[in-house]
RNA sequence: CGAGGAGUAGCGCAGUUUGGUAGCGCGCUUGGUUCGGGACCAAGAGGUCGUGGGUUCAAAUCCCGUCUCCUCGACCA
């Protein structure tokens, strides 16, 4: 059977999916662990996978008007301390630097667990008339943030991500960026990543440490458990008055200005882990995966299998897909496994037989069939892997749809989230209730819905605010 | 920090009960035959047994200390 001994390393991909997911992305040669506990070490192949995210995201940022810039890892303590609310919630996991050049510091450096704090103090500098608003930034950046327990790419200590900030003359215009911003991530989501996402508020209690209002968007993982892949916040005027950040209005007056921000992460790719892979491994959507087409010549050593494939491959790449031709020493066996793990989404299988009868075989990673096709149809392959896309997230987006049920009750809740369902209940807004749905079903609430049609409070039987999609996060 | 488990070759493990030559599988190296779903043969390299101390003629093995990692909880993108 094909992928047996892989298989039969690896946890069963249902009753035991996070050892799965691990096994995964280590055997897939993603990420090693780093030294360091919590950190990884992320190989060539994963990386890719961000350079191509972080190119697909940037080309969006781009046509929206936002730059990019860097701002320094290490941030003054006093930094930290200047927003009360930011500073509580990221106290427990900043990791800081008290020694530097031989001698203890006098003013110790938090190592950036986000950077809202030196960018709202070079914000206050930059930012003087109504002239400079709004000012829209973004940085790629790695942040640190000291978790108590790890999983690569999910949570790790370190991870890479964008982080973007901007500040408006209004708070009308920075809420409306907020928003903007999440159906930027939704349609990226769709696009890019052929992964289906609840967006919405959050609650109080899962809000941005000093944030007014957080947004999120979650995707549903195949067990079932949400997994917060990208969230906005709006801040107010909170950040903007702890950093001094004023402009002159039109009208003569010093104002505060009003400040969002908004980020994704490394995160991201252990979502399309999780969403899309099955037992045999990885399965990459096209637009990120590192190689869209592996061309596996069978009995390569034989006259003109080689050429045939490389010229094959010129085609490809001349068309503008990354392709590989896997000519090691390997048995085509052990190659079509090997990428099948790794998640490239499309094999050509290319031998003697296929050459003399100018086809060539195609096969495709989302549902494992195999067509022939005429030697060298780069349009089909084109079509095949658009159709790929499509198909990733039409059974993503099925499988979201069919996992969303109601609940008026606590019980239904907890039936619910055992079966692996998100779980849409009416909330009366109150967070004892909210505690208590933790407490009682190891759920949170991961977004609120845009319209409230429960007309109770699942917990309390009281008449209910909002809808809320509840679900066990990772 | 609470509970449980594990440290022996690059990886996964056996050996520990009952002290006595450092083992197995995978991987790696070399040569050869192969190649349409994880090929085979032959030869070879590779280990401070986490660490400090103790008992002993003799310790991976017994005793005491210590460190690290993993899983589950509380915290979190």
């Amino acid at each position: 059977m094909a992928n047996e001994k892989f298989v039969s390393q690896i946890a069963d991909i249902e009753s035991d999916f996070p050892q799965w997911y691990t096994d995964v992305v280590i055997k897939t040669k993603l990420v090693d662990y780093g030294p360091v506990k919590g950190t990884m070490v992320i190989r060539p192949y994963g990386y890719a996978i961000w350079e191509n995210i972080r190119r697909e995201m940037d080309a969006r940022f781009k046509r929206a008007g936002v730059e990019n810039a860097y701002f320094p890892l290490l941030i003054p303590m006093s930094f930290m301390t200047k927003e009360a609310e930011h500073v509580e919630g990221f106290a427990p996991e900043v990791a800081v630097v008290t020694h530097a050049g031989g001698t203890k510091l006098e003013e110790p450096l938090v190592v950036r667990p986000t950077s809202e704090t030196i960018i709202g103090h070079m914000m206050g500098k930059w930012v003087e008339s109504w002239r400079d608003l709004p000012l829209r930034m973004n940085q790629w950046c790695n942040v640190m943030r000291w978790e108590k327990t790890t999983r690569p790419f999910l949570r790790t200590s370190e991870f890479l991500w964008q982080e973007g900030h901007s500040v408006y003359a209004t708070g009308e215009e920075a809420e409306a960026e907020t928003l903007n911003m999440l159906h930027l991530y939704e349609e990226f989501a769709k696009n890019v990543l052929c992964m289906p996402v609840l967006i919405g508020r959050k609650t109080e209690k899962e809000k941005f440490a000093g944030a007014v209002a957080t947004f999120g968007m979650e995707a549903m993982m195949h067990d079932g458990k949400s997994l917060q892949a990208g969230t906005t916040h709006y801040m107010g005027q909170n950040f903007a008055k702890a950093f001094g950040v004023q402009f002159t209005g039109t009208d003569g007056a010093l104002k505060y200005g009003y400040t969002m921000s908004y980020g994704v992460s490394t995160r991201l790719i252990g979502a399309l882990i999780m969403t899309h892979g099955d037992q045999r491994g990885l399965i990459l959507p096209p637009p990120v995966a590192p190689v869209e087409v592996v061309i596996v010549p069978i009995a390569q050593k034989k006259e003109g299998v080689l050429e045939a494939c490389n010229s094959l491959a010129a085609s490809l790449k001349e068309a503008g897909i990354r392709v590989k031709v896997d000519d090691s020493d390997n048995s085509p066996g052990w190659k079509f496994n090997e990428w099948e793990m790794k998640g490239v989404p499309v094999r050509i299988e290319l031998g003697p037989r296929d050459i003399e009868g100018g086809k060539m075989l195609l096969f495709r990673r989302d549902t494992c069939e195999k067509t022939d096709a005429a030697l060298g149809d780069i349009e089909g392959v084109q079509r095949l892997l658009q159709d790929i896309c499509v198909s990733l997230f039409g059974r993503a987006k099925e499988r979201m749809r069919s996992r969303i049920v109601n609940a008026e009750s606590l019980e239904e809740l907890l039936q619910g989230v055992n079966g692996g369902n998100f779980v849409r209940a009416g909330w009366c807004g109150d967070r004892a209730c909210e505690d208590k749905v933790k407490e009682f079903a190891q759920a949170t609430a991961r977004v609120l819905d845009e319209k409230c049609d429960h007309p109770t409070c699942l917990c309390c039987g009281k008449p209910a605010k909002h809808t809320v999609f509840f679900a066990r996060a990772y």
